[in-house]
DNA sequence: AGTATGACCTGATGGC
DNA sequence: TGCCATCAGGTCATAC
């Protein structure tokens, strides 16, 4: 579910109530977010900072780090009551936090450091150079779609924020990756930044599950201009968006706008 | 190194 | 109303 600008929404209201506070107890429900490692129970340790990596949600404590992915339906809220789908809760300082994940294809990771699994992913796209992005760009062989979508390379997109930054950057998402010119890729990691930061702007997108840690769905599905309008009119020249299948995802994308 | 496939989970939706 | 198939913001492991 949640991508880079719902992630980042989340850890903004964390970080505001969870910087210096202090944990008074930590609550595991048997579940397979886990991956058969909980955490320790973390009485008496402190939020230094809370941060995003990725998709990932990164608490750091006085004692190490707690990283959480929410995968497709996680979700992290602030004073709720326990649900069927509660998988952990913790209480910083009187401020409830609770882990709700129906499918559990969410994660949390404890460490002393930061988890291996957090270190190899790739950089940031709000952060990479351009230059850095045309290099790593043109060492793949790959298609742009699943490149886009492969966390080592950069960390934080999914599906639909690939399909509107191909979209807007006027991109067909069956190219190879290193097929693409020096112009179509300055395209890209311009709309990439333009698109998540406008998306982040407004909260995220909320298609069934995503909601902040307030409950609040985000807008910015409202902006989609290809994500789940498959046969629909094309917003700029009015022909029919296409869905198709690549590397098992839906893809959504103008024929016309995204020619090869 | 790439890509293709299935697995992991649960719920919503649509066809019959 | 029920049953079945299909689909969903994401990784992972395995096999060619």
């Amino acid at each position: 579910m949640p991508e880079l600008p719902e992630v980042e929404t989340i850890v903004r209201a964390l970080a505001v109530r969870l910087q210096g506070a202090t944990v008074g107890s930590a609550t595991y429900w048997p579940s397979r977010v886990f991956r058969g490692v909980t955490p320790p129970a973390l009485d008496g340790a402190f939020v230094k900072e809370v941060r995003r990596h990725g998709k990932y949600v990164l608490i750091e404590l006085n004692r190490g780090y707690l990283a959480i992915h929410l995968g497709m339906t996680g979700k992290l809220l602030f004073d709720v009551p326990d649900s069927k789908y509660t998988r952990a809760k913790w209480l910083f300082d009187g401020v409830l936090l609770s882990l709700e994940d129906i499918r559990q294809f969410g994660r949390v990771i404890w460490g002393e450091e930061i988890p291996e699994g957090l270190r190899l992913l790739g950089p940031d796209p709000l952060e990479i150079s351009l230059q850095e992005f045309v290099n790593r760009a043109w060492s793949h062989r790959t298609g742009i779609k699943p490149l886009l979508l492969t966390q080592t390379f950069v960390r934080g997109l999914g599906n639909i924020y690939v399909d509107e930054l191909l979209f807007r950057a006027r991109v067909n998402p069956t190219r190879s990756s290193a097929g693409l010119s020096q112009k179509q890729l300055t395209h890209m990691w311009e709309e990439m930044r333009r698109l998540l930061e406008e998306a982040i702007r407004h909260g995220g997108s909320s298609i069934s599950d995503y909601v902040d840690t307030s409950g609040r769905k985000g807008s910015f599905q409202r902006e989609h201009r290809v994500y789940g309008r498959g046969g629909e009119p094309c917003l700029v020249c009015g022909s029919p968006i296409q869905k198709i299948f690549l590397a098992q995802r839906g893809t959504h994308f103008c024929p016309v706008c995204q020619n090869l």
